[in-house]
DNA sequence: GCAAAGACTGAACGCCGTGTAGTAACCTCG
DNA sequence: CGAGGTTACTACACGGCGTTCAGTCTTTGC
């Protein structure tokens, strides 16, 4: 009621724009990336297809922002997945993480096919838009649990030396402002992680894993726990985890 | 001239199906899988749309077509790696293995994404089509080079107990014909090591790592060197290759 | 030499994204 | 309250797409 500072229009067009998402994202769960059709979500309102127009500048403009929230919506995965952990453990963090990012993508593979895939057809991502943002968001999760987990597994990674001009600038900059103490190796050592994560998903999303393992969660869950092992954080309570 | 066994017309048409693939596969180069449209080709060959209908029955046709090119590409690629390494070091071959693949997919970034990523608006792979025997072929490749890298590497390989029915019944055919004294667990490796490798290039072929890394490279190679340490394949010579 | 088979055209259908002109509702300000 | 500008929307058009189909023209096999 009392929400005021936007007038009625305002409401009413922030309404619109939140339905237009919805029914695009709904059309993507079923359907693929592909299937968001501007015609096909106004159709489904009562609208005609340039009305669309009014709300996003061009087709691109809407998977752009549906991509906005399909990061947020994994970005609060993750960081829900951390807070639920007792950040004892460097390897229960890890652990956790990794599965958080599984059960995100497998629950929602055809918004892990916009992010990490090709959204559309001709679609590419602006060049600063909220994309690179939101993958340092994700870089920041892993920042934290790599220097949690650094003391550790530091002694594992002898053998490279990296320098901060290895990595974009943006990303050095939130690394060193964020954890001043850790090197150059620990944020190479995260972005190794998230590629080892991703790999296996990936795989495993765009079906490539079904016609070789029977069950793709028993293959990731042993690479996660081969990842402890070799990153020298020990595995105190071997439990497996639910499968 | 004297080939025959086959008549002009198999000749004739054998040439058009060659000259629609080519050009699908040049129009795929510049503009991604998405661009492939079959009324661009045939404007393309001085054609109408409906004449590709005599070669393909679908655009999809096409699609799985191109598709089964593309992994006779990459199997080539690495199979010929393979060749080029003297089989003495399991860790040299493995790293020819694991650079033929990288050189392979981002020389070749559009074919990467055909066979890898969505190949196309609304396509589907066939459920038993070449797709899954070049998956195979691929993973026949892997198995070779980790059934000469077992014996050093299997003690690192303890702690997760793989059975032959973890895996798809066509791929634990093959490893159990192809190298009868490897257990599950070895076959389990192959699909890790590629997962490893694969997750760094998709997320560099799709970009993700051009906002984080100066050098993709360089973490790849990393990996790979990290990846042959923690396998207990000790690497004699340490130079670095060719980056 | 003739009939079957195949390659190809041209037009159509129904999708799609994208513009543009016009209309009607709404908000703001005097 | 009421004029003027802003905004949401429709209707229509354009070109591109995959796909189908009836018809034409060429090659093939008997």
């Amino acid at each position: 009621m009392a929400e005021a500072t936007q007038s009625r229009r305002e409401r009413l067009r922030a309404e619109t724009t939140r339905e237009i998402k919805a029914i695009a994202l709904g059309h993507m769960a079923d359907g693929g990336p592909a299937a968001i059709s501007l015609r096909a979500i106004a159709r489904e309102m009562g609208m005609t297809a340039g009305a669309i127009y009014s709300y996003f500048g061009k087709r691109d403009d809407l998977i752009t922002a549906l991509t906005a929230d399909v990061y947020e919506s994994l970005a609060q995965a993750l960081e829900s997945a951390h807070r639920g952990v007792p950040p004892a453990d460097p390897a229960d963090r890890l652990l956790a993480h990794a599965h958080a990012y599984r059960a995100w993508a497998v629950a929602h593979p055809q918004e892990f096919r916009l992010i990490y895939g090709d959204p559309v057809p001709g679609y590419l991502p602006p060049e600063a838009g909220p994309a690179q943002e939101a993958e340092h968001r994700l870089c920041a999760v892993l920042l934290a649990l790599v220097a949690h987990a650094w003391p550790r597994a530091a002694g594992f990674q002898e053998g490279c030396d990296y320098t901060w001009d290895d990595f974009q600038p943006s990303l050095a900059a939130l690394a060193r402002e964020s954890f001043p103490d850790l090197p150059p190796a620990a944020v190479a050592l995260c972005l190794r992680l998230w590629a080892r994560m991703h790999g296996l998903l990936t795989l495993e999303v765009y079906g490539h894993l079904r016609h070789q393992v029977a069950d793709p969660a028993k293959l990731y869950d042993a690479d996660m726990r081969d990842l402890i092992r070799t990153l020298g954080l020990a595995t105190p309570k071997d439990t497996v985890t639910a499968v």
